[in-house]
DNA sequence: AATTAGAATTGTAACAATTACATAATTGAA
DNA sequence: TTCAATTATGTAATTGTTACAATTCTAATT
């Protein structure tokens, strides 16, 4: 996967930075905060500032380059992969993880429309205990 | 409405502020953030300090009397209405739209039950533009 | 190679939401 | 009334985020 390109076709610029950040979101799907993606990068690029990552995951955003995810009250976090799929956060271990897809909810989708709301988001997620957590409390 | 009863159902043990803010949640149905409420009742109880009403919205989670909405990435937002149901964000206006129900995605649901994840909260919404200023914008 | 305008990045400082913690007040039972 | 437990308060610290001005980089043009 050619990420300089990948931003191009988001219209988006690339430089070093955002190169980088881009290429850590598509090969980590582990939905990384702002501090996750910055400590990763620090290393490849010690001159990085925590500033250039909001500034350009906010970027990314704008353009529908990634999704912000607000499952977790304290920290945003982000996902490169901006198809239509649901959540599951595990409160005990606080991994979030993938869940299939998501079917549209026509009957409520077409009733927003018909009364005038314009839809740009869907999000819908569950919280609770995973497997492994679940295992681990017997 | 007994508030009083109220919070005794859900094994919560009645203060003045908490009857009040109980009360101020079930009477608006703004889905109002901490400063809200906070500005609200200050009027009423001079002595109120942020810090508990930070505390008593956490122990009415906990207990199940309310729900904590983290649509806006800025501000959590708490909801008395405990029932099922989706929300709207109108990213212009800011307000937080109620959606009349929730139907559980069964196949999703049961898939996730199978595999051995423990499901405690569902949060399903949308973000877009409301009818109101989606008129407003032309 | 030098110039230059625009874009991108940086760092500091400010800000605002939240939490930790120690203290004070209140409650209810003995 | 006394006492222990619960509840509320306020300050101060912490943390995530943003504003902004200065600096650096990029790439086109001379």
């Amino acid at each position: 996967m050619n990420v300089y390109e990948y931003l191009l076709n988001y219209n988006i610029k690339p430089s070093v930075q955002r190169i980088a950040i881009m290429d850590y979101l598509l090969k980590h799907e582990t939905h990384p905060c702002i501090d996750e993606i910055y400590m990763a990068l620090c290393k490849e690029i010690p001159t990085l500032s925590k500033t250039t990552v909001y500034n350009t995951l906010k970027l990314f955003v704008e353009h529908g380059a990634a999704k912000m995810l607000t499952i977790d009250e304290r920290n945003a976090c982000f996902d490169g992969n901006t198809s239509l799929h649901a959540h599951f956060l595990c409160k005990a271990c606080g991994k979030i993880y993938d869940l299939p897809s998501l079917q549209e909810d026509k009957a409520e989708t077409d009733m927003l429309n018909e009364k005038g709301f314009v839809l740009e988001e869907t999000h819908h997620y569950y919280k609770g205990t995973c497997p492994k957590c679940t295992k681990k409390a017997n």
